[in-house]
DNA sequence: GCTTTTATTAGATATTTAGCTAATTAAGCA
DNA sequence: TGCTTAATTAGCTAAATATCTAATAAAAGC
């Protein structure tokens, strides 16, 4: 839970899960949408693969990443029981 | 949305949310429950404040903290919109 | 009016985070 | 065998974050 917070917690990280969420994307796609150098967005893709937001394989010298929606499902869950706050027992 | 994922990035605030969904509570009747400073609790409040995840209310010297499930619907409305990933056009 | 209680504000500090440059790894290609 | 491209790792640094102590504010009770 708390890993999964920590990668929500940045713009950039977001960001790339909503661009992942089109289409798999390469480590050099995701990185020409961004003003930041590549290094910096292999920081950010390292920190989502930690928190299993996202997944990557490698072809060749590319890497690509796509959007892994199980661990999602913990924070909705977490977000959602908050909500039931008025039917509290 | 960034304030808000910013709150929820911290344990301490995220337990203080779960707290406040069973009831509402005085800072002090908060910071029982952790063992961490009254000012440290001071500052994550007043952070769940700054997100409208909670609000406050005076009543005598003491001040009564309730949980805001307002700004929770954001959220869960970003993360569902990921999790509809499988649909994407 | 003073003292106690509840809570916040101010100021200091160690740790974490997000960015950069430089160096390295690994694959493709001439 | 080199050179180029794609990506990551290493090392550094400024800014943000979470904590503490000390000081302040404000209400309650003697």
């Amino acid at each position: 839970m708390d890993l999964l917070f920590k990668a929500l917690r940045d713009p950039t990280r977001r960001r790339i899960l909503e661009m992942l969420k089109q289409r798999d994307l390469t480590a050099g796609q995701i990185g020409a949408a961004f003003s930041m150098t590549a290094p910096s967005i292999s920081y950010h893709l390292d920190l989502l693969k930690h928190a299993q937001l996202v997944s990557s394989r490698k072809k060749g010298q590319f890497v690509t990443y796509s959007l892994e929606t199980t661990v999602l499902d913990d924070s909705l869950g977490w977000i959602l029981d908050l909500l039931k706050k008025g039917k509290r027992k």
